[in-house]
DNA sequence: CTTTTTGCAAATGATTTGCATTAAC
DNA sequence: GTTAATGCAAATCATTTGCAAAAAG
């Protein structure tokens, strides 16, 4: 059920309950399953732009909001500031650079088994899991050397 | 190195640094050291009153900016809108209801060591591994039935 | 035709910034 | 005394909201 693949799939979503199938809905869906990585309100705004030259930021927005609430699209909210939208439903991770913000996905294995269990036993239901890495990326590690704590300024 | 302790800690860290120790930054610290989960920065202004009644908003937010620069305090960003803060240090999750926005800390074991290792390979250095559980709290679990996926409108 | 969506403009709310004053050292 | 920190007011910026016009069913 979550997760539309494809424009049939997210249409007969819309329409099992009752929302109209519009064509800002199907690009913005779109433009973001054929992605390589994440992208933010303000990227989904122009890369939706060449179709659809009249799209608003608030309707990128909406659709985002509309678009997880039925499991096609899922925030993913940086440590930092903005939000960033991807259509991976495969279990995956991210990094996140204290230095520059950047968001990356991050392929490895995990087993949030035993959290999971825990997480239900105070009466949680969980429906997803991410680790999240804080770091430094390899771009700016190389830009700042070894930021040696002594070093400061 | 990381995540002073007491208010000597801290001093000595700044001084360190050629940094002022002023009485905001040591109670600020002293609060979210002695509190029990996270707090907003709101909150922190709140706290921090009673001992320093002019504190200000952009105070509260350069001194935990600054203390998290020296490893003091973690900012955990909620992945709804406003970040928290903690002075936690030993390995733990969290969970976010979608529903209210609650985010609670939950005590399990975790190996990220093959993820770390992932990172590393792409040339990532982490600091940190934390795992985010999403789904509903108890309380808004008990509030709305089921959510039956089909039940919606 | 009726009701949902859209686009626009304006509002909101957290976080930041500019700058003169005050406090550390 | 010097220089960094503070407090205040104003600025930013992502995200939301109100509403009339446009589009879906």
């Amino acid at each position: 059920m979550p997760s539309a693949r494809t424009d049939e799939d997210l249409a007969g979503a819309l329409r099992a309950r009752g929302l109209r199938v519009t064509p800002q809905r199907l690009v913005i869906h779109r433009v973001l399953r054929d992605r390589a990585g994440h992208a933010t309100a303000e990227q989904v705004l122009r890369e939706v732009a060449p179709a659809l030259p009249n799209v608003s930021l608030p309707t990128v927005y909406a659709t985002l909001a509309l678009l997880e609430r039925l499991g096609a699209v899922r925030r993913v909210s940086a440590p930092g500031d903005r939000a960033v939208y991807d259509t991976r439903t495969d279990p995956h991770h991210h990094i996140y650079c204290r230095e520059c913000g950047a968001v990356a996905d991050l392929e490895a294995p995990l087993d949030p088994g035993t959290a999971l269990r825990a997480a239900e036993r105070v009466g949680f239901r969980p429906d997803w899991a991410e680790l999240t890495l804080t770091g430094t990326c390899a771009r700016c590690a190389a830009a700042q050397p070894t930021r040696a704590d002594t070093t400061a300024k």
